[in-house]
Order: C-alpha cells, then structure tokens, then sequence
RNA sequence: GUGUUCGUAGCUCAGCUGGAUAGAGCAACGGCCUUCUAAGCCGUGGGUCGGGGGUUCGAAUCCCUUCGAGCACGCCA
C-alpha cells in the first residue's frame, strides 16, 4: 500500500519515485493519519511556501477507492486508509511461517566470537553480557538466512597458567581442585599473587612453568589441560542453563602454533620494527600507537594470536563477516589488529572486520573486582531468579504444573531479556532488585503476554479454516496492535544492521504493550462466530511473533505461568 | 595529556541516517478483577533533551566548543 501510494503522489507531481520514497514517512501518532508526506525539503526546488505545496498537490492527488481521505496538515499532507483494507493488505502480507525471516544472507557466512572466558577464572556478570548479546546476534543472523560460525575464544593460554602450576604445588591438592573446581582454581590465583608481592623468584618460576608448556612438557601440560577441562566444565553447565551452545570450541592455545607464521609474514611485508626489544608494527600514520607482536623474550602475545585466530578463519569458512563480542576497553586493540590484517594486503578486512563493543558491568557503582570480593557469579544470578521466579509462582499460580521448568524458563529469561533490553555501549550497574524485578519492561512481561494468548487458544473455540472478515478488526487497539506486529521483518533487519538486539527487545515490548491494550479493550470469547474467529487469528499472530522475536534474544516461552 | 564512548523525567532508559505538542517502565498518587491469567489495564503529577555557539524552513538528532563521567593508550586479554 505504500508503493500505491508513491505512485500516487509521482503521477500527481512529476516527483523522482525514490525522492517521494525517501519523503514518505509513518506519522507519530495513528490520528494523523497511516502515511505522511512533509513538503518541507520541496519548497526550495519548487520555490514555493511548503503549505502551499502541499495544499496543491493534495488537490491533484486523485482519491483512490484504498484511501478513506486525505488531509493537509500545514506542510504535511497525510492519508488515512480505508482502514479494513489497510487490515488486510498488513495481514496477507504476513507469512506466518516464515514472518521476520530474509533470505539475505543466503551463501553468506559470519563468524562471531563471542562469550571467550579466560579459563581458570570465574564467569561473572561481565561474561554473561558478551555471551548473551553474542548469542543473539547468532539467532538473528540465522534468521537472515546466514551460515553462522559460533566460536567460543576461549582464554587457555599464557603466564597465569605458569602462574597456577606454581601455586598448585606450592598450596594446591588434587582433591580441592576436583571439589571446588575454577573458586579453587581462582584461590591458588590469588594466593599465589599475594605471594609473588613478597618473594619475586615465584614470577620466574611461573615464566619458566609457562616456557615448558611452550615445549612441550609433559607434566605442565597435562595439568594445563586438567585445569582446562575443570573450567570448560564449568562454563558449559552455565551454558546450558542459558540454554545456549557453540560451534567452535577453539581457545587461544589452538593458535600456539600458528604465531610464528604471521610473524614471519609481518617480518616479510616488512611491517615489523624493533623497538625496546620487542617487535611492533607501527601504526603512526593511522594515529594508532604501535601494535605489538612479540616480547622481548620472544613468545607471541594476544593480538599475534587473534592475528592467527583471523587468518585461520578465514582460511577455514571464508567468512563474509567475523564479528568480536567484547567489551568496549579493548577497542583500541582491535583496531590495531585489523589494521594490521589490511596492511598485509587483505582489503577485506576492512568490511569484513568487525569489533562489537559492549559498556562495562560494575557492581553498585563499584567496579567488580575478585580481591576485594566484589564479584557476582553469572551462575548465581540465573539461579537466583529462578529461585525468585518459584517464590511468585507460589503465590500466584500454585496449581501450575511443570513449576521447575516454567521458573528456569522465566528466570533465565529475565536475565537473558534484562541484559538486551538497553544499547549494548551503555554500561551496567548491577543492581539486585533491577535484575530481580519482574514488573513492567521486562522479559517476564513478554513471557506472560505470550502466555495470555495461548491461554485464549486454549480455551476460545474457534474455526481456523473460517474466512476471516478484515472488517471486524477495526478497533483502535486492533489496528495498533497490527501496525505493530507488521514491524517485524524491517526489525530484524535493522538490528542486523545495527548489530544490536535492543531493537529486537523493544519491538517484542512493544507487541506485548499493543496486545495488552487490545487484551483489555477487546473480548476474544464473544457470541459472534465472524468476530471471534477474527479476533483469534490477531491473538495467534501475536503468539508466534512473540515467540519469534524472544527465540531471536535467546528466550523460550512457557504455555502457562 | 591524547583518543574514545556516554550525558534525555526523582531513578533506569527509548527516540539520534534532521521533521508535527519529546515517549516508556520503575517509584508516588487515584481508579479497574461475578466473563479469555491483575506478572495486567486506565488515569494524574513530573523535562531549559549537561551548558554555549553554528548549519537549516525545522535540531534531543548534524558540526564546533565547553563541562561532567566511564574506558583505553607496549611486553595482561
């Protein structure tokens, strides 16, 4: 109807179609009409008062039977449908099957690394952020049509783990480490730390720990790799309550042999410089400091490992686009690193390169810090809302059945939805009666205007085979709600664009408060047969795309709550 | 110091590729459960869009400047 309504305004005025496209916008509010038409930008052209314009060209405009009536407002000229077909050409448009799905990204592939703990350390607050919002970014780009490579980058390589050997012989035992796992890991960390601060000849100790895994020892290694296995495990128990997974477990340690390869590209490029012993390839005329490549002892650091890491993949799944899903303080580190990819002549990655920044989670306005025991446990906070979740379903729904799986699903998803629901850049202050409070935008308001609608479609009898009579869903609230829910191919799109599902969680939020008022204003169980059957195809359109728009953040949606 | 991100209602934030009287939620107050789940709906109060310039017919939105906050700036990742 929009494109008829371009036409419309071509034939009467001689305008460039893509000119009248780019003009033609949705007014604020639905008394102003469906579509508007602001003159301003006509008048310099036409040299001519823009009311004017508009009042010209709206008396040219020949009425279509699809318009009910146009109106000029000042500069603006607006039409209003004829409000039953504007109903049903929003509605068959929609293919309920495929709603929200593109198939732009067919043939492409992106990868996206994301979540990447540093093993032997906590997952906290700050992890979940990166592990949510790159999980849903997967889902959405899935959704286009896009092969995604989800990778996990994960942190199992360096000096702290000669640092943790030194400390596990020196006040560690087998039996701590196998009960208490990464909060004992983490314990022999800080121990030895503390110690090191007195007795420096334990930070040689841990170099030389860390060279033997360089070499191939064996002993070093295999503890490495107990200490690997005890965190993964870990991880993923968090990653299935998140109920979420990976493609790709492939840590820093994968790309230990694959360093001195790019150094030796660099070195050939003629890229790399001496500089205080350490070799750096300069970036001055990118007004970047210098990125560094190697120590002065000679063994590779991160960026020769994400160097690696890029090249690997490209070699590996050609992606189109390899998104990094990290905080915002490591931008400068990335922007020195795809530098350094396009200066060895790979004019890709200036495109295909993209770092994903997300704002820093603090605690009570605190920065969360293990020594000073200002940390939360990503764990801990899924299960506490679970926990959280139990406690109001007692209270106000006590015959449910299925309470455990309903609370994970609630629970899990507040957090999930609490933790989407802002721009990524912003930071975070963790707040405990925030994350726990499940009144208003949150996801178990969503979850639960789901389940409204499939409480009606459980008990409203009705005819799915019925023809529907568009004419019987003209309510204010109806037509809001269908204006809405028309939103979401466009949605998808832009949070694709955007790399942002906050556009996605404030249109499932927006469907809901539309559904709401539609819920309150109008009665799905009446007498009439016509009306219901009507009225039950909105609720069911709903339900899917609520369902659709919450499984695009990474969130189920439980029957009954 | 340099770079970068952010600054909108008491609080948390939308809106930012320029357009009609700046929108939600929380908190406060007042209504609505004998009919589809009140984790809900309706209403009231609450704003010099950090300050100042500029561009424009039009600026919360773009540019400059200034103040404030976070983050980064070589051998951690």
């Amino acid at each position: 109807m929009k494109e008829q309504i371009i036409q419309l305004i071509v034939n009467a005025s001689d305008l460039d179609t893509e000119l009248v496209r780019g003009i033609l916008e949705i007014p604020p509010k639905a008394d102003m009409g469906d579509f508007a038409f602001p003159c301003f930008q006509l008048a310099k052209t036409m040299r001519k008062a823009p009311q004017m314009i508009a009042a010209e060209l709206s008396s040219k405009i020949e009425k279509p039977d699809m318009i009910d009536r146009i109106e000029v407002q000042g500069a603006y000229i607006n039409f209003f449908l004829k409000k039953e077909l504007y109903v049903k050409s929003m509605l068959d448009a929609i293919d309920v099957e495929n709603f929200g799905s593109s198939s732009v990204g067919n043939g492409k592939t992106i990868c996206i690394d994301y979540s990447s703990p540093n093993v032997a350390k906590n997952f906290h607050v700050g992890h979940l952020r990166t592990t949510i919002i790159g999980n849903s970014l997967y889902k959405i780009y899935e959704k286009l049509g896009y092969q995604v490579e989800r990778i996990n980058h994960l942190g199992d390589w360096g000096t702290q783990f000669g640092k943790l050997i030194v400390a596990y012989k020196a006040w560690g035992s087998k039996e701590a480490v196998e009960k208490d796992g990464v909060a004992e890991l983490m314990r022999l960390y800080v121990e030895f730390h503390k110690a090191a601060e007195q007795d420096d000849s334990l930070n040689d100790q841990a170099r030389e720990w860390f060279h033997q895994m360089e070499n191939g020892n064996e002993e070093a290694l295999s503890i490495w790799q107990w200490f690997v296995d005890i965190s993964l495990k870990e991880y993923k128990g968090t990653y299935a309550l998140l109920g979420m997974d990976f493609d790709h477990y492939l840590g820093e340690s994968f790309y230990r042999d694959k360093t001195a390869e790019v150094v030796n590209q660099l070195a050939d490029a003629g890229l790399l410089q001496e500089s205080q012993g350490a070799q750096i390839v300069d970036l001055e005329a990118y007004d970047m400091p210098p990125c560094l490549i190697t120590k002065k002892d000679g063994s590779s650091i991160y960026a020769t490992r994400d160097l690696a890491a890029i090249f690997y993949r490209k070699k590996t799944w050609n992606f189109d686009k390899c998104l990094y899903v990290t905080g915002q303080e490591q931008k400068l580190h990335f922007a020195q690193v795809f530098k350094v990819v396009e200066l060895l002549g790979n004019d890709w990655a200036k495109d295909s390169l993209v770092h994903i920044p997300y704002g820093l989670v603090s605690l009570e306005g605190e920065k969360l810090s293990t020594r000073s025991g200002n940390i939360i446990y990503a764990e801990d906070i899924l299960l506490e809302a679970i926990d959280k979740v139990k406690q109001i379903i007692a209270e106000k729904n006590p015959q449910l059945e299925d309470k455990e799986q309903v609370a994970k699903t609630v629970g899990v998803g507040a957090i999930i939805f609490h933790d989407l629901y802002n721009q990524r850049i912003k930071d975070v202050s963790f707040k405990w009666e925030k994350v726990l409070n499940f009144d208003g935008e949150t996801g178990p308001y969503v979850q639960y205007t789901y389940c409204r609608c499939a409480s009606i479609l459980r008990t409203v009898s009705y005819d799915s085979k019925a023809p529907i009579d568009y004419s019987l869903l003209l309510d204010e609230e109806a037509v809001a709600l269908i204006k809405e829910i028309n939103r979401f191919p466009q949605v998808v799109l832009d949070a694709a664009d955007r790399y942002e599902p906050s556009v996605i969680a404030r249109f499932a939020m927006d469907v809901a408060q539309a559904f709401s008022r539609f819920y309150n204003a109008c009665r799905v169980n009446v007498e009439e047969d016509a009306l219901r059957n009507a009225r039950v195809k909105l609720v069911s359109l709903t339900k899917t795309t609520l369902k659709d728009a919450l499984a695009l953040l990474g969130i189920d949606c439980p029957e009954q709550m």
